[in-house]
This record gives structure tokens, sequence and C-alpha cells, in this order.
RNA sequence: GCGCCUCUAGCUCAACGGCAGAGCAACGGACUCUUAAUCCGCAGGUUUCGGGUUCGAAUCCCGAGGGGCGCACCA
């Protein structure tokens, strides 16, 4: 029975590995104990505390072997449609294998009802006393459980599309409870801890990391398009560098050095562009180590692209085409909802100077040329703490993000941060104190982060020592200098625009979702015990 | 790191100083068109952990652990 390989012997030397199978021997009476009760540590003491039975459906033929392969000829959204047209109690003639898991079971004597789900939908499966191979054991099945189905195409009396099973096979049995099929699994650390079941149990959670794997793949395909070129730089970094950020440290056996893992791949990235690739992008993690919260994950997903003799507002073009475009494919409108919000990323967004936002929202005038004390006076007026070792320009960062950023619904560019807190962007063409360099803002957010590049590998040597200076002065989150990156732009960086775009931040908007762990499928938690 | 909240059966939740319960799941049974099927029956607990107060603690207090939110941090 072909299309029905649940009973199918391996192919001899066909297939896959056929030979090298090292359990050739079907499961006679009952699986190894062994398997599940040796339960190493951390089998943990929710383990012990379940007591589903190891040994299910006895006295019953499922437990003589799972099949190594199946072959399915049709999804659950195959069969709805397939049967589309049937009139209640109608037969299609057609006939078809399903596979999935069992997510209700309603036994009802000599007839039964169960629903597979596989990941294209659900549909109904129907088996009959005098029909079904294994009758007794189907009405046995239990909720989770993974089968393979054959049978035709059928609407029931009642209305419903189904298959009307003829034959069957377990493909592997829930051992555990998957919650309440009504209510699912709603406890948050649950569904973080065990993502598998948040999947199983919430539709929603599924949708959304679909989503986020779909926005990735338009996100790579609009760039390949725009013949952006896919790169991948190192993760183990011997000096971080890049981004203003505490790096977690590692260490190499062999190298007997410490290395860090990456806090952003900009230097790299600008050093391809050094080797001739114009236009390269890479998408990848990044990894922060600092405080958890609904917005920031120590280890998150970040897209940087850069295109050499290209600028800042070049960028902002592309930003806006690119998340606008995202949501275009993946909502079918640019016009959407955040948290219960109307957020319109038709473009154009608007571009305003940091300074003009600033004072938008406190309704202070200032500026990088503001003297320092008069600068101190509007935080302290504005209850902005701050230190005495800050210059104008991060006086000026500060005040914009205690007071105007999380104001900032938007989209919107901001534009033009001081030089003295963007140390590997460029000078302002019209005001050196400045750079060229914008964040779009949304939902009161940052997105991302962009500038025309610094291409002076001179100004480039101040800024890091000026940055090692701060770092020889306590922070930690400074950068040191880079000499082999100072070495690639003295073979010459063409001018240039880099962007970077947090890509979970991206997901949550997409998805409408208020918290980063929905957009992550393992987000990291405290490790228990 | 700090503050507030929270943790009860596999899951979702009651009980709020006086015998730890329900629904779902599971287990046993009935049922040939169910849709969260229905019905009968049976089980299920170190109330996160450790101390304390009390005649008596899931409940009040202290400490620890996990989680959530906020703050700090995160340019």
């Amino acid at each position: 029975m072909p299309a029905f390989p649940g009973r199918a012997r391996p192919v001899p030397g066909g297939g896959h590995r056929g030979a090298e199978r090292a359990d050739r021997s079907p499961r006679r009476d009952g699986r190894p104990r062994g398997a599940v009760a040796h339960a190493p540590w951390p089998a943990d003491r929710l383990r012990a505390k379940r007591r589903w039975p190891v040994e299910r459906s006895r006295g019953l033929k499922l437990v003589t072997g799972i099949p190594y392969r199946f072959d399915r000829t049709a999804t659950a959204a195959d069969v709805t449609h397939q049967g589309a047209d049937l009139e209640p109690g109608g037969e299609s003639g057609q006939e078809v294998s399903v596979a999935g898991r069992v997510m209700l079971s309603r036994p009802q004597g000599r007839l039964a009802f169960a629903e597979l789900r596989d990941s294209s939908g659900a549909v109904q499966l129907m088996a009959l006393h005098a029909l079904t191979e294994d009758f007794e054991a189907f009405t046995r099945l239990r909720l989770g459980d993974w089968i393979g189905a054959r049978g035709e195409v059928i609407r029931t009396k009642r209305g419903e599309v189904s298959v009307k099973v003829a034959e069957w096979c377990l493909l592997a049995e829930a051992r555990r409870s998957f919650g309440d099929k009504w209510r699912g699994v709603t406890d948050i650390e649950t569904r973080f801890r065990q993502r598998e079941v948040d999947l199983w149990a919430n539709e929603a959670s599924r949708k959304v990391l679909l989503l986020r794997s779909n926005m990735l793949r338009r996100l790579r395909q609009r760039l390949w398009d725009e013949g952006f070129v896919e790169v991948e730089t190192p993760i183990l970094h011997p000096i971080p560098g890049g981004a203003h950020a505490r790096p977690f440290v590692t260490h190499h056996n062999a190298l007997d050095a410490d290395l860090y893992l990456r806090i952003a791949p900009e230097l790299y990235l600008k050093r391809l562009v050094v080797g001739g690739f114009e236009k390269v992008f890479e998408v990848g993690r990044l990894f922060r180590n600092e405080g958890l919260s609904p917005r920031h994950n120590p280890e998150f997903t970040a897209i940087e692209l850069y295109q050499a003799y290209a600028d800042y507002t070049d960028l902002m073009v592309l930003v806006e085409e690119l998340v606008s475009g995202l949501a275009g494919d993946l909502l079918g409108t640019t016009s959407l909802v955040y948290q219960g919000r109307p957020l319109d990323l038709t473009p154009p967004w608007r571009r305003a100077t940091l300074v003009e936002l600033v004072a938008e929202a406190t309704g202070r005038d200032v500026g990088v040329h503001v003297p320092v004390a008069e600068l101190r006076r509007v935080l302290r007026d504005e209850g902005v703490p701050f230190e005495e070792a800050w210059g104008p320009g991060k006086l000026l960062l500060e005040l914009y993000e205690k007071t105007t950023e999380a104001s900032l619904w938007g989209p919107v560019f901001v534009c033009d941060y001081p030089a003295e807190v963007s140390p590997l962007a460029r000078r302002h063409r019209d005001d050196p104190t400045l750079v060229e360099r914008f964040e779009p803002v949304v939902a009161g957010r940052e997105l991302g982060n962009a500038f025309s590049e610094l291409t002076d590998p001179d100004d480039q040597r101040a800024r890091f020592e000026a940055q090692a200076a701060e770092r020889a002065a306590g922070d930690d989150e400074a950068m040191p200098v880079d000499e082999e990156y100072l070495q690639a732009m003295e073979y010459g960086l063409p001018p240039t625009a880099g962007l970077g775009i947090g890509i979970d931040r991206l997901a949550m908007i997409l998805a409408d979702v208020a918290n980063i762990r929905e957009v992550i499928a393992f987000p990291t938690l405290r490790p228990e015990r």
C-alpha cells in the first residue's frame, strides 16, 4: 500500500541510511523502560511529579512500532480545499494520507472523531468501527499524539469536511499533557521555558514566529533584489567594538585568548567595503551584556547594511521603503495599529533634528553650542540626572532620551546627533560638532541607527582615543582603539552610508506585540536552579 | 542591581486563619455524526523551598528560589 507507508519496511539500499539503521527489529512488547526511567537531571522535579503512564495503550497494537517515515499526500488545508464542494454526507472518492497532531478526540462508541492539526491547519478525522483498522486504539488516542491516517475525503452529515479513516498509525505518543484544551497554556514562565508547549497550545505564538520568519525572508529578498551581497563576519571578536555596550567575554583555549561575543558587526562590514563590496549586509545575532526588559534580550538579531557612494539621506529613503514594504508584504497595509494605537508607516516619514524634537517635547531651546553650564541647568530642571564628566553632546543626548524619545510615536527620523557620542559617524557637512546620523523611531523606541560613515582615518583615530579616554575614566561601554580597523581605513573607505535595524523590534511592531520575548523562539531566562 | 506584584493537581483557576476544591486533561466504562460532544465512575497535592507566629497556616511574618511589571542599564 504505497500511499500509506506507515507499515512499509525500510527500502533495502534505497532512501536514506537504510543499511545503517541500528534498530532493525521492531519493539514487540513495549518500549524499553530505561529510555524514560533513567531521567537524567534535570529530568527535573516536574517530571517526577507527573504521573503519565509510561506505557500506554496496553493491549493495543500501537506499540508494535513507530514507522521511520510517512508519505503524506495532503495537508489539512489541502483536505479542506478538496472537500469544499461536497454536500453534507457527501463522499469525494478521493483518498488522502494526512499526518499531524491530535488536538481533540471525541470517541463515541462505534464512531469516533478526532481533530488533526498540522502546520497548514486542522482537519477532522472520522473513524468507524466497521471500517477503521485498530478502531479501539483510535478511540484511545490522547491529546498531543501524532498520527498518520489514510482515508477518503468526505463531508459529515453535520457538514464538516473530514477524512474517513481506513488505516492509521501512531507517529509519536504524547507522554506529557499539553495543557488545557480550551484555554491552552497561559502561564508566562511555562510559555517561554517550554516554548514547544506554548507553540502547540497557542496559535498566536505560532503566528508571531511565522511572521518573523516571513519578515526575514522578505527583507533578504528585497536587499538581494537591490544588489546587496549577504555576508557573514565574525561573532568572536578580539576587541569589542562598533557600539556602546558591555560585551560577553569568552575564552579560546588553544589560543589562550579572551574573545568577546560581538556587540556589533559594524567594523568588519566596513572593512568589506574597503575590500570592494559596495553593497553588503549581514543579518545576525548580537550579544550585549545588559539587563533584560520587555524590549531587551541579551542576544538579539540585527541587520546591518553598508552602501558605498551613499549618505544618510539615501538610507532614510531605504528604511522607509524597507519597513513600509515589509508591512505591505506581510500585513497587506502600511497603516497599522500597534498596541491599540494607529501607526502609519506609509512613506515619507517625518525628518526632524534631535534638537528640534527636544524643543518640541520640552520647550527648551538647546543645542551642542549651548554652554555646558546652561545645559546642566536644563537637565536639572527636567529632572534628568547627569555626571560631571559629560560634555555638551552627552548631556544633549541624555536630555533627548529621557524627555523626548518615548513620546515620539513616529515614525520619525531623528537626525543629526552630537559628534561626541557618535565615534564612528562622519561629521555633519554643515556643523562639525554634529554627525550625519539618524535613528528611525517608531512607537517611542529606536528601531535602528544609521549614519554617513566616518571615512577619515585620522579623525577616526582621534575619536577612538577620546573613547579610550572615557573607557579609562571608568566607562566600560566605551570603545577601545581598534588598530586593525584604523589600518583598514587607511587603505581607503569611500563615502559610505551604514544602517542597523533591530530585527526583533521590527518584528514586534509588525506582529503587534509588546514583549520582545514573543518574537524570539527561545528568549533568555534565568536558568532554573 | 533596586522596588512592587506573583507562585495551589498535568493545564486553567477557587479556597484568603478552621477538613485543600472545581473545570479541562488523564484513567475505567456507556454511546454510530461529534464540534470545548454528552453521561457514569475513579484517581490526582511536600499549596515553589526553608524557617517562624498560632490550638490550628495555602492563607500572617522572615528568608531563599522562579516569574511578571516598573526603575536602573540599554547612545
